[in-house]
DNA sequence: GTTGAAAAGTGCTGCGA
DNA sequence: TCGCAGCACTTTTCAAC
């Protein structure tokens, strides 16, 4: 016998209908979008086993804003490694640092490009200059600010 | 009779809680949660709604893989704008392109910073060269392509 | 503000088409 | 493969502490 991989793979129309619903809402009720699409809750129910069998869903996270959290300053990082260092080991130790939410293996000028956020500008003065700076084989960063974040959005499918 | 902002405000250590477990799965059930902070389920639903009120949650989101949904590449683009161009003009014709997921008005290098996700690199090439370039007062753009998206986070509480 | 339980609604699983 | 129906579970509400 062969694996369970062997089912249905492909993804239609109603698969990309289901999660553009979801994508917005997380929490919108199977039976809410079973009436939107005209098919039963069953179906939907379905489909979603199949996604994240597919691991097209990874999950989903509730949204909250940062600032009124308390996390004012969004800033991003352009990164030089020097050379010979293995980017693994960058990629760990900057793991370790919270308040890095994204990191990227870049082209172009970068080495690395990392997304920070932190709760005010001296709390993201000190990640950048204790932080950031104590982590071994990052040559140099550039900094730029976000002063204001007019686009968050996910893809559309 | 004063509008019912006159609330309570302030977010303690349960609220911490609670949002730190539907950050990491949105669709994790209440009660489950209440079992984990040993309080009943109306205290979590109570604290919830004075969340969303706060407007700390703005909603949820079901993470997809952009890779399995067809989308592969991920690109930043530092944007500059030519001087005497409204900022808010540039967003508003920025905001109609599908595949930018981010965009932030930044100090540094750049006037304005995107995040662009597309389904491959030629794709890419035509968002960069026919979309991006048509938008009226973007004088020149440097793109940065991810390699690899090594980090994705939240931020922690 | 919190609790605990009742009422309403939703998610899950077989059977049938 | 999809849809329907029943059971289990969760959400929501509310009186009482």
């Amino acid at each position: 016998m062969l694996k369970k991989e062997s089912q249905n793979l492909e993804i239609d129309n109603l698969d990309i209908d289901i999660l553009k619903q979801l994508m917005q809402d997380a929490t919108k009720p199977y039976t809410e979008i079973a009436k939107d699409l005209i098919v039963s809750g069953g179906t939907i129910h379905v489909r979603m086993k199949k996604l994240q069998e597919m691991g097209i869903i990874k999950g989903s996270h509730l949204i909250i804003d940062p600032q009124k959290a308390g996390y004012d300053v969004t800033a991003f990082l352009g990164i030089y490694l020097e050379k010979g260092i293995q980017y693994k080991d960058a990629v760990a130790q900057l793991s370790k640092i919270k308040e890095v939410v994204e990191l990227h293996y870049t082209t172009g000028a970068y080495s690395m490009f990392a997304k920070i956020i932190c709760r005010d500008t001296s709390h993201l003065r000190h990640v950048l200059n204790e932080e950031i700076q104590a982590v071994p084989g990052i040559q140099r960063t550039e900094t730029l600010i976000s002063l204001e974040e007019s686009i968050r959005r996910q893809i559309e499918l």
